[in-house]
DNA sequence: GTTTGATTAGTCAAATTTGACTAATCAAAA
DNA sequence: TTTTGATTAGTCAAATTTGACTAATCAAAC
């Protein structure tokens, strides 16, 4: 439901075309949220057959067809719908990284810290990376921030638990 | 992966049946991972096909059939391998709250406040629940710790958006 | 006596997600 | 002049996940 969310707010803030779209979501959004193409042109057609998007074509040139993608009525309210859900409830996280600390004991100390100190790595990579994406458009900002904070936080935890074990 | 990983780690902790391991998953886990009981025989069947899984069917007076589950060799094998995998990397996680955080400003003001407080509401709610939750066996109680330490810096921060928009 | 709830096994169809792939046009680099 | 990379459209089969459901036995509550 989220990611149809997603979806129908950034048609809601501008209408675009499949293309357009998913490079959006690649170029801009890929930090925080991960929505592949197949998965985008899925939602597209389904919500599309729900009538909650209306497809336009547009021809350029002898260039491909360009789909036009934008809200319906219907597709409004929806969006309406969906947001209310979703900032009126809390969705939990699942930190699937924990499984493996779980286990951490059925391998020897020096693999387990040296594969930590991989993962260590791995994640301040990261966090360098998002520390350095520049302003972001509306309130896309806040999910940079919340993600910096988170990954500090990890980062944290997780130098806690290698300290504990080394 | 990581849920081959777990029930393969699961398994490795002790045989079980499937009554016995999705019980586990929903009495003691599921604060902290959501493994559908579908989805956990979808994997052993899965793993079973690979050879990673034996099964032994026992039977106790007059009672259903009880399949037990346990590692072959190539389990054990493939049970390191996994743990190797997710130790020494990174999982990031996805807030799909964020999504309708990013979108808030279509709502009116009383409206979007008084989701958030319920938001909030949740996420406390969820919070105390964790922190009730008795000890675990094992490195399980990382997971909780974590958990426990990730619901609190999520709700500092959902009271701060809450405190910039009030 | 009967109904409920725990124990044991799942299944099945439907929804969702993804990796890998195709196809055409045009601008710019080599 | 050829090749590469961006622009535009996706598709398709396969893997995964899930909600809803079935079936049998036994103990305990009512």
């Amino acid at each position: 439901m989220d990611r149809k969310l997603l979806l129908l707010g950034l048609l809601r803030m501008q209408e675009m075309h499949g293309y357009q779209l998913n490079n959006y979501l690649d170029a801009f959004l890929a930090f925080c949220l991960d929505v592949k193409k197949p998965t985008a042109y899925y939602l597209l057609n389904k919500m599309h057959e729900d009538g909650w998007i209306a497809v336009e074509e547009q021809q350029e040139g002898n260039r491909p067809v360009r789909r036009i993608y934008s809200l319906t009525p219907e597709g409004e309210q929806a969006y309406q719908n969906l947001l209310r859900e979703n900032l009126g409830s809390y969705a939990p996280v699942q930190f699937d990284s924990d499984i493996g600390l779980a286990f951490m004991d059925s391998l020897p100390e020096s693999e387990r810290n040296l594969l930590l100190a991989q993962r260590r790595a791995q994640l301040a990579q990261k966090l360098t990376e998002i520390e350095a994406v520049p302003e972001h458009p509306g309130n896309f900002q806040w999910m940079i921030e919340h993600q910096i904070r988170h990954l500090r936080a990890e980062l944290a935890w997780l130098d806690e638990i290698i300290t504990r074990f080394a």
